[in-house]
DNA sequence: AATCCACAGGAAGCCCGGGAAC
DNA sequence: GTTCCCGGGCTTCCTGTGGATT
């Protein structure tokens, strides 16, 4: 008698997707409803490369998962259709500033997604200076003569850590360009984000902007059922689940991205438990488990510095103080570097350091007047409870173990 | 109205590791 | 090898500040 291969049980089983990739919100679809309006705009502009003129550049505001990404590549991707269809070299790069964060990254990027093979060397990751990039740049552009569209998606990213630089450059290389042409679209979470830019490079930017409003609970209605219909088995979602995953997604501020995931993870706990239906409480379990997705990698991931910095406050609310301040983080945080024997940083550099925890959403840091009692930061952290987060960060970083150990077992001492 | 707290957060510069060019 | 460049992490030094208190 053979023993069942391991495998047999779940593939006998009948899957709820037609085709999964359909609900990933990386999926471009055929169609983006509720976006005609930004789409027109868009390509109302980019038509120009069609004729060999230059675009304006434009700059697309909007909160994630409103669609700019979706709806940039989308349109992108006709207009280099259209291009090769008519004979006109358009080529689109995109470039995601979140990942290529620096000026010097972003040129090397962009350069080497222009690269002929056998022709060109590849520009290293360093090395070079940051101007021989650029002309290197100008020179691959013109070699392939065209109209290049850039996308700079997540730009406020960008320039909140590397300052206008590369803007200035890009928005200006059209006068360096023999006979190419560029145009620069960025991207942006942040409506305010223009106030870094220099006026030069701002006025340049800015020729026209686009806002995208963020999706309604109806529109995400809409988006998901057209997914679905694609991407499930027909029959299989319960009553009530797009609407439910579309109020949760709406109540994130309209993120399309969010309800997408949230409809793909909860079917996939259906698939997984057995159930031929996919049910509320399917979409329940799901939401927990996207934010601790979320989550528990950028935890682990954190340099030790950091996660002391983040223990500390976590060992601060523990014993049940809200709200802590700069300076007791601070404290707490050099009583366990002393723990553990490391030299402790600066509080400059833990207000730094602060600053960042909050920007990948593990705390939130308000600063504050508390009047005569000074100016300062008010700090919670933003994990959610189900989330274990000092069991991850010991796992990742044996070190660190001793801290846990002494202040939760000494918890007077440091309240 | 002046003071003053407890920091925020900018600027400059150091050191390091990575690499290129000469 | 030496000298150049980039970027990250960090320190030092600094100026700025909202509002309770004096």
């Amino acid at each position: 008698m053979s023993i069942p291969n391991i495998f047999d049980d779940l593939l006998s089983r009948k899957s709820l997707f037609k085709n999964k990739e359909i609900l990933r919100h990386d999926h471009s679809p055929r169609r983006l409803p509720h976006r005609d309006e930004e789409i027109n705009k868009i390509s109302y502009n980019l038509v120009e490369a069609l004729y060999g003129h230059i675009p304006s550049n434009m700059t697309l505001y909007g909160v994630t998962g409103a669609g700019k990404t979706a709806v940039t590549s989308y349109v992108c991707q006709h207009l280099e259709e259209k291009g090769r269809e008519k004979g006109r070299n358009v080529e689109t790069i995109m470039v995601n500033c979140r990942q290529i964060d620096t000026q010097y990254r972003v040129l090397t990027f962009i350069g080497n997604s222009l690269l002929e093979e056998h022709e060109d060397e590849e520009i290293p990751f360093t090395g070079w200076p940051t101007d021989r990039v650029m002309k290197e740049l100008v020179k691959r552009m013109d070699k392939r003569s065209g109209v290049f569209i850039i996308v700079l998606d997540e730009i406020d990213h960008l320039v909140r850590k590397a300052g206008d630089d590369l803007l200035y450059n890009l928005t200006n290389i059209n006068s360096m360009l023999k006979v190419s042409r560029a145009c620069v679209i960025g991207i942006s979470n942040d409506l305010k984000f223009t106030d870094f830019l220099d006026p030069r490079v701002k006025s340049r930017l800015g020729q026209l902007d686009i806002l995208f409003k963020p999706y309604d609970a109806q529109q995400l209605q809409d988006i998901l059922r057209q997914r679905s219909d694609a991407a499930l088995v027909e029959g299989v979602l319960g009553a009530g689940v797009i609407e439910l995953c579309s109020a949760l997604a709406a109540q994130e501020h309209g993120d399309a991205r969010c309800a997408l995931d949230l409809l793909r993870i909860s079917t996939e706990k259906a698939e997984f438990a057995g159930d031929e239906i996919v049910l509320s409480h399917h979409v329940r379990t799901a939401q927990h488990q996207i934010e601790s997705d979320q989550i528990a990698p950028v935890i682990s991931s954190l340099p030790t510095q950091q996660k002391l910095v983040l223990a500390s406050i976590l060992i601060n609310e523990h014993t049940g103080l809200k709200n802590i301040q700069t300076g007791e983080v601070y404290e707490i945080y050099r009583q366990a570097c002393k723990h553990i024997r490391q030299s402790p940083l600066t509080q400059r550099r833990i207000s730094g350091i602060i600053q960042n925890l909050d920007m990948l959403g593990l705390i939130t840091a308000r600063t504050i007047s508390r009047g005569r009692y000074g100016r300062t930061k008010e700090i919670t952290s933003s994990i959610p409870k189900n989330l274990e987060a000092i069991p991850l960060m010991v796992e990742s970083e044996e070190d660190l173990k001793p801290i846990f150990e002494h202040s939760y077992n000494h918890q007077s001492r440091l309240a």
